[in-house]
RNA sequence: GACCGCGUAGCUCAGCCGGUAGAGCACAUCACUUUUAAUGAUGGGGUCGUGGGUUCGAAUCCCACCGCGGUCACCA
């Protein structure tokens, strides 16, 4: 208002209220802080690539509109820097290309918001390809003060509460999502080109079902019932086989467990899970090599990937193994040999691995396995043939009764990919379902429970099938060399801040 | 869930054997028209995570709680 009401104000020097009044300012100058459209002509990169050859000092006659975010301003916004989706490129607004209202704009912009130049593609003496500016134009007035420009955002919290500002800051973080996304990208174009379709089964579950797990359980209203958030998407896509819709279906989704969290575990993931009728797990193991292989080389370029300073090589053949002879490799005991649980808890205890006392044979080869033989196996191997006793959903093996056709992939330590021929006796399914439904009873919160209507899809005949899944936020993880599950996800779980 | 560690300005961090809070960036004003973390000068900005305790006095010591991270347990 008055010169006044002005000077009775103190200078505003808090960050956000300054951008405030700017706003006011850029307003009452008769601009306006979010224009609906601005016609670009090139990404940054597009322009860095065309003019890579362009020497310093050049000038050229080239017209081009280029926007972003505003990153850095020098010699008092003689030099902007803008960044957009493709990279970066360098804003140059000097008094003698830019009429004198359009220099004026320079007065209300703001490291952190997104504006327009348009003018001629130059590079300067210093080697900087820069557009140099006749027109300049806040397209989105920000706020917000950005982070530190050096150091950037590493606050871990804030970075996974703000992730647009993390993202912002920080190109590792953008490049990580990005390679996620190729990831997820051809995976799809590998199922496709096999002729399988892509489908999606509930989330919201009556029946907990298709894995071991602990689940969230969530209300319908109108419906008046409780759902479980699905641990997997397994006895749907089994249903969809059971009914023809195609020979091969795959469903690519978030899986949802509530269990502890870890830098391996969030708890909702994705997974893709598929199945494959009139094949069996040793066609599957085939088809898991040659996917995650064709993944590494179209992301890397080479089928070698540095993960924790370690090389994972996907190029060779990958071994197939079987849990008993790994077991038998690390301890030096075959559980085969092993008749009954009663000495299969005698080796335990002999080589000092707490096994619960429940346990079977085939808990008690799991549990051998995973303290002794899972955190050596950092280069590609399928783990094959595990213990029946823990795979309620698998058919036994065609050679040995207490296993099933089975196998488990692991890199880097971690089970990456889990398959097997499929179960499709009806009866062997109900008799199994019944064994989870008792462990349940005997106070075993991860045992699934009794599917009637999947049994009754068997019935109608599942034709011999195999299935397989995948979780992509670890092979992400692997990579793209990230430390942390939540570095792969965009939104990691975190627990919600309380209101003060 | 257990144990260990962390929480200071918008951001990155100092300060922590108790004596009433500092730097850089960002922000504001000024100077400067070929910079690259631009530069120089001046200035403003803090419930030191929250609550309680010990003390003449607490960012600092103690307790509880909240949030985050790491390790372990369960799990993909």
């Amino acid at each position: 208002m008055s010169d006044n009401t002005a000077k009775a104000n103190p200078p505003v020097t808090n960050p956000r209220l300054a951008k405030e009044e700017k706003l006011k300012a850029l307003l009452s100058a008769g601009h306006t802080a979010y224009p609906h459209v601005f016609k670009r002509s090139h990404q940054a990169q597009e322009l860095q690539n065309k003019y890579a050859e362009l020497a310093p000092g050049a000038e050229t006659e080239d017209k081009v509109a280029v926007a972003g975010r505003v990153m850095s301003s020098r010699n008092n916004g003689l030099f902007l820097d803008l960044q957009d989706a493709s990279g970066k490129i360098q804003v140059f607004c000097h008094k003698d290309s830019m009429p004198a209202d359009q220099l004026a704009r320079l007065d209300f912009i703001d490291i952190g918001d997104i504006v327009g130049a348009r003018g001629t593609i130059r590079r300067t003496p210093r080697g900087e390809l820069s557009v140099r500016a006749v027109e300049i134009e806040i397209l989105t007035k920000s706020l917000q003060p950005l982070p530190e420009k050096y150091h950037g955002l590493s606050d871990v919290e804030q970075r996974y509460r703000q992730r647009y500002v993390d993202l912002i800051m920080n190109e590792d973080s953008r490049n990580v999502l990005r390679i996620r996304s190729k990831i997820v990208q051809s995976i799809r174009e590998y199922m496709n080109a096999l002729g399988a379709i892509e489908v999606e089964t509930p989330m919201l579950h009556g029946i907990m079902g298709g894995a071991s797990a602990k689940p969230f359980i969530t209300r319908h209203n109108a419906l008046d019932a409780d759902f479980f958030l699905r641990v997997a998407p397994e006895l749907h896509l089994k249903r969809l086989i059971v009914g023809g819709l195609a020979d091969v279906v795959y469903e690519i989704g978030r899986c949802f467990r509530n269990e502890g969290l870890s830098i391996k575990h969030n708890p909702e993931f994705t997974t893709i899970e598929s199945y494959h009728a009139y094949k069996d797990y040793n066609d599957i193991m085939d088809l898991v090599e040659d996917l995650v292989r064709s993944i590494v080389l179209k992301i890397h370029g080479t089928d070698k990937v540095i993960y924790d300073g370690k090389e994972i090589d996907f190029g060779k053949a990958w071994p197939r193994r079987s849990m008993v002879d790994l077991v038998k490799d690390a301890t030096g005991v075959d559980f085969m040999a092993i008749a009954d649980a009663n000495d299969a808890h005698a080796a335990a205890r002999k080589l000092q691995i707490p096994v619960d006392p429940k346990a079977g044979w085939g808990k008690v080869v799991e549990a051998m396995f995973a303290e002794k033989v899972e955190h050596t196996l950092i280069q590609p191997i399928h783990v094959i043939d595990l213990p029946l006793e823990i795979s309620p959903l698998a058919k036994t093996h065609r050679n040995n009764d207490r296993l099933v056709e089975r196998f488990e992939t692991y890199i880097n330590g971690w089970e990456i990919a889990n398959a097997f021929t499929e179960l499709n006796d009806p009866k062997i399914q109900l008799a199994r379902f019944e064994e989870q439904v008792s462990a349940r009873e005997a106070g075993d919160e991860e045992a699934q429970m009794l599917d009637d209507d999947f049994v009754t899809a068997l019935e109608f005949g599942l034709p011999p099938t195999a299935g397989w899944g995948m979780g992509i936020d670890r092979l992400t993880m692997i990579l793209t060399d990230s430390k942390n599950i939540r570095e792969v996800i965009a939104f990691p779980t975190l627990k919600p801040k309380k209101l003060a």
